[in-house]
DNA sequence: CTGTTAGCGCTTTCAA
DNA sequence: TTGAAAGCGCTAACAG
């Protein structure tokens, strides 16, 4: 026998509706004190669960927020960064009782599918996309009214929802410390891919020293730690030997102290050096990588919680800046 | 407009049965090639998706696969292992056309909260267990008949689909290689935990050692780095020192090797070593640590496949064991 | 080859 | 304070 909301009405003698109006506690409907005790019983007792499919139906609301990676599966693996955002996501989803649709998906042929299966098909009511998406997507997600919100990335030309570190603060704030710490020629070496990050951190760089009335000087290297080292151990060997490195990415950071300490360079005594992110490699490097951090599973939460108010209050999309914070190991 | 199944129909003058008839290729009704023809291409223009809420409640399917972990937010962060895992389960499900619901979970309570209300409200066909479950929720599983499948555990009271490494094999050919490389004195390093893993793998060291006429010798620890490593300086402390360890697992392995670093111990010229798991750490340890290596990303994909199974075709569940294999690196 | 009919289990008016 | 009726968009049987 299956228990639906016309099986406890019946054993309750009442109309299933009733069982509704009690069971989600509709305040539109005022429902005798027994009558709702009886009901409230029976549904214990047949241990009744509303069927979600059938009320998704009826509201045009499936509860379900899905999160689309847009990388190679082998980047997801052994990513702690990537890890923490999801799980910022994971626990804010589940807090407000939606669920949580995970796709990982390999080629843009194959999210543009997903999505338009999730989006059409009426499995999701939002989507979170990770880093970049692709101009077809973007497309379709616009045409479709589809909500949505981003992480870690944004487009000018588009409203969307996105939630960012404020890339430009933290990097000023990295750079003014290296400053206080007496370094004056400090290089920025700078990821070369189209990111925010790669825009933003370079410009708080550029402020601080010319606040400070200091020449800024950017490299731009593949964001890697092993094209960093080779980059690094070329101006080494050029003698081109700053008092300080501010990397715009802690990959950098890593290949930066690694050809540093190949050259038997003592950091932070005779060169300093700051990255950018807190990945949990800098945190085993030695010496510990002095870095400024970003708050990976607020960037999850926050993200679902600006998704969700879009979808259920439409607030209009909305681009959020978090705050970032220099975190002091041992190379600055 | 809302673009349905009826709103297709009417424009290519068909009734709505033909319309999902083309699009679900339905081989019982022969359509006319013009028919479908029209059919087709109107879905396509109109950018046509079946809802799949309302598939779902007729026919009593969700094509969701729900995933719940059971186990500290913490530690899924930063666990490579479990990554491969997971990204095993979400290809493969993502591969046989279904969605992955995804659900992280900190407490017991949690978990029977969120399976009853997947289960019961028919949000998903089957789920994933990772690990252990609770007894509670072993029952509700049962008296729900709901599909599912264990991930490295399984009860034998109870009859499910699981899939675990073979680690009784694993740990005899680890052993028998030891053996083959002159170690005889062995000492087996045990996890003191309740699980398959910490009966099984100790089982196939005895048999190994019993087979070569050598007495095992079993000792037992809480299996993390911390707790090993400690245990071990111990052993060394008394001059207990065996010419190899087989640990059961590999942090043991790593808290093994550390103890035996710290106190001066060649490994392996001196003291033999072998893990069990292949984890990333045992790659980047120096020496680089030997150990039995655990197919993860398979693991996963057969889980899938072996719930779908279930769900689709009823069929009886099952306990399947995965071959491992022996991944020689620097230690043994 | 194609259309009609009857639900799936729920929410939401609206009437009693 | 409660119930009846309509309908969400689809599939599945069966009739034409």
């Amino acid at each position: 026998m299956k228990i639906t909301r016309k099986f406890i009405a019946k054993k309750a003698n009442v109309s299933p509706t009733t069982v509704s109006d009690v069971l989600n506690r509709n305040p539109n409907a005022r429902i005798g004190q027994k009558t709702k005790e009886l009901v409230i019983q029976l549904a214990k007792k047949y241990n009744y669960y509303p069927n979600t499919v059938a009320r998704s139906l009826v509201m045009k609301k499936t509860f379900n927020i899905g999160f689309i990676y847009t990388v190679p599966i082998t980047f997801f693996l052994n990513d702690p960064f990537n890890n923490s955002i999801f799980a910022g996501i994971e626990s804010e989803i589940e807090k407000n009782g939606y669920s949580f649709l995970f796709s990982l998906l390999k080629s843009d042929t194959d999210i543009n599918y997903s999505v338009r299966k999730m989006v059409l098909g009426h499995i999701v009511d939002g989507l979170i996309f990770y880093r970049r998406i692709e101009k077809n997507l973007k497309n379709m997600l616009s045409e479709n009214k589809t909500k949505f919100v981003l992480i870690d990335n944004y487009y000018p030309d588009m409203k969307t929802n996105s939630i960012l570190p404020d890339n430009e603060a933290g990097a000023y704030q990295a750079v003014q410390y290296l400053i206080r710490k007496r370094a004056l020629k400090i290089y920025c070496i700078n990821g070369n891919e189209d990111h925010p990050s790669y825009k933003e951190r370079p410009a708080g760089y550029k402020k601080a020293m010319e606040e400070n009335g200091l020449e800024p000087i950017i490299f731009s290297v593949p964001p890697d730690i092993e094209n960093t080292r080779v980059f690094i151990t070329g101006l080494i060997r050029k003698g081109d030997i700053p008092e300080a490195f501010f990397t715009t990415g802690d990959h950098m950071a890593i290949g930066t102290l690694r050809a540093l300490k190949e050259n038997r360079i003592k950091v932070p005594e005779q060169v300093k050096l700051i990255g950018f992110d807190n990945i949990y490699l800098t945190e085993i490097e030695s010496p510990r990588i002095t870095t400024v951090n970003i708050p990976k599973i607020e960037m999850g939460t926050r993200a679902v919680k600006l998704l969700l108010q879009n979808i259920n209050e439409e607030k209009e999309p909305e681009i959020v800046r978090l705050p970032t914070d220099l975190v002091i190991r041992e190379t600055a």
